[in-house]
DNA sequence: TCCTAGCCTTGACCCAGATCAAATCGGACC
DNA sequence: GGTCCGATTTGATCTGGGTCAAGGCTAGGA
């Protein structure tokens, strides 16, 4: 499968480097970026956008996690997608939000007023294949995730997630040993679940099981430690390299 | 939700009309992509693309339907997308196809070769946009799809296919009366069980029930009546017009 | 220090959908 | 018409994960 490169760029004054929608872009460009951006804080839990909501930016996460969901009427619901520091927000070309968008730790979003914004992704075409390319990855990582829900058994799903939760961060951080990772669950065991089409009660059942079965090292509830990435990945049914991302 | 407009284009012989590409083009750039398009037809059955292998075209289904699927080692296979006239084949930027594309009936393709697509795409930002348009629409479904493969029951995944089967043949011919819809499935079950994560005897149960409910009405395996589209939305648990697409 | 509120874990039981097995249907081909 | 084969249906049984319920762990507040 294929892992999409993180997506960073640096936008001047962001607290990150990263090179998303600006990758490529000459001073110029930049210029006219910057000239429309700014920054907003959300604090964990708030709501970013409400489906149906207008919405009038687009932008991308600087800082903290967010997550993307769909609910039914009758309250169920999934995670469609897991936002971390670098991944972009909004769709240009449509004024009212698809999803929810909530925090789930304090998040700082660089937004870009989405009028000026498709203004300037019309003049660049920088901006428009860089957004496309970025889409595109999404995709891919969309359908990826359908695999995991429609044909993974539950070990499978909390170990695909595992896989791609340290394959992500392991891209923020170097990492010396290739095969060792440590990192922090950003997610509660209820947020697992609405990404995994699971219960929190199996989710936690499985990472019990997964630590018992030593795959996993935990130290308190959320630091997790992988001691080996390619067992985590032959448990989460990845062939080579486990098509990961997102 | 969302229903994206079918997206169609008229690219001067093609049996139909359609939109996708090259809708908004002046004629220049018609004549552009006319030069580098051919036709391609694949018998039922047929592999279009093997995942890993290289793709050196990207092009638009004219006629027939597709299928886009994941497998795994052990041969659990998940549908991630269903291809039919006017959709989009292929990723610009990229030489390996990600998925493995069937021919489901005979399919016409309408290609472009990669590299002179590309950089015609460079050179026209209509090209670039639409397919960002695209793109997008794709990804809404993909995530609708999650929502489906996710959270609803056996009998709501049955409805929610037919539902969006329904929506999506509709958009192709004009209908008179708005709550009653007539298709051919064109899936086998054995394809629709992989679409919704299900086996076939599961499926062909819920067709059965749904059938002996008089949500639909069967004319042999695959003519299917729908007499109250809101009652089949009602079925798939969607809300007011059931996020469709696909 | 204790209390409280979120999280999280674990156990007991149940059921939707998987699995295994057997017909039946329908079209293509002789 | 008859045979064959893939697609479909239907039945019987099994099981992974959902549901319900009872504690446990930890951080923050008083």
């Amino acid at each position: 499968m294929n892992v999409p490169t993180i997506q960073t760029f640096d936008c001047g004054d962001c607290p990150i480097r990263h090179r998303a929608v600006c990758a490529r872009c000459d001073s110029d460009e930049l210029e006219a970026l910057d000239a429309i951006k700014y920054y907003r804080t959300y604090d964990a839990g708030q709501s970013i956008t409400w489906s149906g909501d207008r919405m009038d930016f687009v932008g991308s996460v600087v800082s903290g996690i967010a997550t993307l969901t769909q609910t039914m009427e009758d309250g169920r619901t999934q995670m469609v997608g897991l936002l971390l520091p670098s991944d972009f927000v909004g769709r240009p070309g449509r004024d009212t939000a698809a999803y929810n968008v909530v925090a789930t730790s304090t998040v700082v979003m660089c937004c870009f007023r989405r009028k000026p914004f498709e203004d300037l992704m019309s003049r660049t075409p920088h901006i428009a294949h860089r957004l496309l390319e970025m889409t595109l990855d999404e995709l891919d990582a969309a359908r990826e995730w359908m695999l995991v829900l429609g044909r993974k058994t539950a070990r499978e799903k909390i170990a695909s997630l595992l896989s791609i939760l340290a394959r992500r961060d392991a891209s923020l951080r170097p990492e010396k040993d290739s095969n060792r990772r440590v990192f922090d669950l950003p997610l509660t065991r209820e947020a697992m679940a609405d990404y995994l089409g699971l219960t929190l009660e199996t989710v936690s059942r499985q990472v019990s099981a997964l630590r018992k079965d030593g795959v996993i090292e935990l130290e308190g509830k959320r630091h997790v430690t992988v001691p080996d990435m390619g067992r985590l990945m032959e448990e989460a049914g990845d062939d080579s390299d486990g098509g990961g991302f997102l």
